[in-house]
DNA sequence: CTGAAAGCGCTTACAG
DNA sequence: CTGAAAGCGCTTACAG
């Protein structure tokens, strides 16, 4: 046994020895001489040629029966995919791709994974497409434009057949144009990119705004803030502003902009709001915020105070993830429902794939409030100046 | 403005129903005949030819200054790239891995994106492997072997370039000979399959279950229950209950097989397995969950039998997930460091792509025990029977 | 129902 | 440092 100390290694080391009290390399064969495998592709990949030549038919013939053609006889179809199973025949979607110039994976860009807003939907979208054959890229934009554009840049280059997007703050609508002459179809999820021209779905942010305002005006709040929102380049941003003005000037109450509180769309965002918040001349009541990950952090953020969410300041998120069922108090929040999401965008998106040309179509599935402690078990704030 | 109809838009309706008030399918014009379009691809695709053409050189040289070759002369260059910016020329990866029979796509498979457990890993596996021009296609197995094997077939015809996997309960050893045969590297996250021959990154998981049980032991319980760990038939779970059963001998104290409790690897898994256990005739007084999951399950579970967690019951979760940190009490547990997971596992990947014969190494990141509140404020179990 | 032939857009030796 | 030529593994009309 011998333990090979390759470049590679020693980099990995120097760098783990940060993170590792050891590292164990194994030594144990890699098991290449041993050529156990019953297949036949040790070298040379199987091409459709091979399984043409050991069935007796033509090539041709071999790449309609790898298709499922209904025009081939019953007795050639079963000749071929013998020789297919036979010879452990791997289609190669990459040359068939390339030969028809159109691919079955679909580009999806996602700002940041760790949002739960993603997983069910992700979930969703990945099922409907590998159920019809199709694959995804998945990419990451960080809510930066740089890196969201390079991301685009790269599956461009592998020549995705769609674009599934949540665009960040200030995406040109250009991009769309670029998309269309390539005639590569986009959607856009959650955000709409005005003068897109791009499939969308999402939901209607404006009404979940007021239903939580409402909700929060009939539990007695006058001072309600709203917490989130930045970048705030987008529409999802701005009609959650405005729902959350127009609800709160139909119940008679103005807009207290100091009560606007602009904060990174993460938990540390949610943190630092609360403690900003907490410092006003007058501070709020309740808080109305951008999202659950916000309402999270808020949340701790008033542990760190040493005040009780929910008894001194009513929360209200947006999203309904699963983590406001576990979190004490459990999270009063506005449902969007995203599996749905993702089933609708995908089922959108092969239907273009397919080649639907007609309008751009939206897609919005009404939000719900869902009521829990967080919001009904407000006893009033204790005197923080003192 | 004609609102189109199309057989899919009616088909999106007819579903839609159980989930909307309302859509708005809009009519806004696509933009087609604006003709705005500045960049020259409108129909046909620009390639390497036209880009040569219109600098003046043979494709070939245009190939190598795309790909950076070193022996190409400043002005040559120059002119090369000067004629991609004007023509929009988008670099046709999948016609160079095609003719290089060399692709930059990973497989990533995972068993459910829901679990917290993926998401710091993914997001560094991303960030690696797209640096370095990589992409990614991602896909999921639900712990379902049918499924992932699905998932498996459908990357390999894609050509991706190798595997990073987490492999399902059950992967047969052939799986990895099959792709050795087809020269894709594979790489294990987190679970070992014995006789596989692949990379592997993980944690000491008999270690981490060692330091959770002793200190379960240190608070003064007795009765120390294992919960979770099904599908049973990986090593990540047999470690863990290896180290269970050691430490526990280790402070001489015996092993109720009672008390061990398989149970499925989610939220719902542990609500039940709680009331389970509760309904023994000698209950534990502390939980050592699989993972923060299953944990984060016997919390919400506990609440619901009346119980508060933490003070009836000791809990210790497994991975250090964020919301161990926002659940009430805030959860003691095992940090396994996955987002160091996520870095070894790309760039080893890339070590072996890049063409690394050595032997398979396992990179081990040791786990460490993270103690919060959910372990310390013990006050006994109530009298469940009266 | 099946076969012969062209070609998708690149890369890669090989000359010059 | 640059050009001419072959070819990766398929699909797709077009004949027969």
């Amino acid at each position: 046994m011998t333990i090979a100390l390759s470049t590679l290694n020693i980099i990995t080391i120097e760098f783990m020895i940060y993170y590792c009290e050891y590292i164990r390399i194994n030594g144990e064969s890699f098991g290449r001489q041993k050529e156990e495998c019953d297949l036949a592709s040790r070298d040379k990949r199987v091409t459709l040629q091979d399984v043409a030549n050991d069935a007796g038919v033509s090539r041709a013939t071999a790449s309609l029966v790898v298709r499922g053609s209904k025009s081939i006889k019953a007795s050639t179809h079963k000749k071929v995919m013998d020789s297919m199973e036979k010879l452990g025949y791997v289609y190669d979607r990459l040359a068939a791709s390339f030969r028809s110039q159109s691919s079955s994976t679909v580009g999806i860009v996602i700002t940041d994974i760790e949002n739960p807003f993603y997983h069910q939907m992700l979930t969703k979208i990945s099922d409907v497409l590998y159920e019809q054959q199709f694959t995804f890229l998945l990419g990451m934009s960080s809510e930066s434009q740089e890196k969201q554009e390079k991301v685009l840049e790269t599956m461009l280059e592998n020549r995705v057949c769609g674009i599934i997007l949540t665009p960040v703050a200030g995406t040109p609508p250009l991009l769309f144009n670029k998309l269309r002459s390539m005639q590569i179809p986009a959607l856009l999820i959650g955000r709409e990119v005005e003068g897109s021209g791009a499939d969308y779905v999402g939901t209607d942010y404006r009404l979940g705004s007021q239903l939580a305002i409402r909700h929060l005006v009939e539990q007695g709040h006058r001072r309600i803030a709203y917490i989130g929102g930045m970048p705030p380049g987008n529409t999802a941003y701005r009609e959650r502003i405005d729902g959350y003005c127009s609800a709160l000037r139909e119940c008679g109450l103005e807009v207290d902009p100091q009560l606007i509180i602009p904060t990174p769309l993460n938990r540390e965002g949610g943190i630092r709001a609360i403690q900003e918040a907490l410092l006003l001349d007058h501070p709020p009541t309740a808080c109305f915020c951008h999202n659950d990950i916000i309402a999270l952090g808020v949340t701790i953020g008033m542990r760190f105070q040493g005040l009780v969410p929910g008894e001194h300041m009513a929360i209200v998120g947006f999203d309904n993830v699963l983590e406001t069922e576990t979190v004490e108090p459990q999270l009063t929040t506005v449902s969007v429902f995203h599996d749905q999401w993702g089933v609708e965008s995908a089922r959108q998106m092969l239907g273009r794939i397919g080649g639907l040309l007609n309008d751009p179509v939206k897609i919005i599935i009404p939000p719900k409030l869902i009521v829990r402690k967080s919001s009904v078990c407000f006893k009033g704030l204790p005197n923080l100046k003192a």
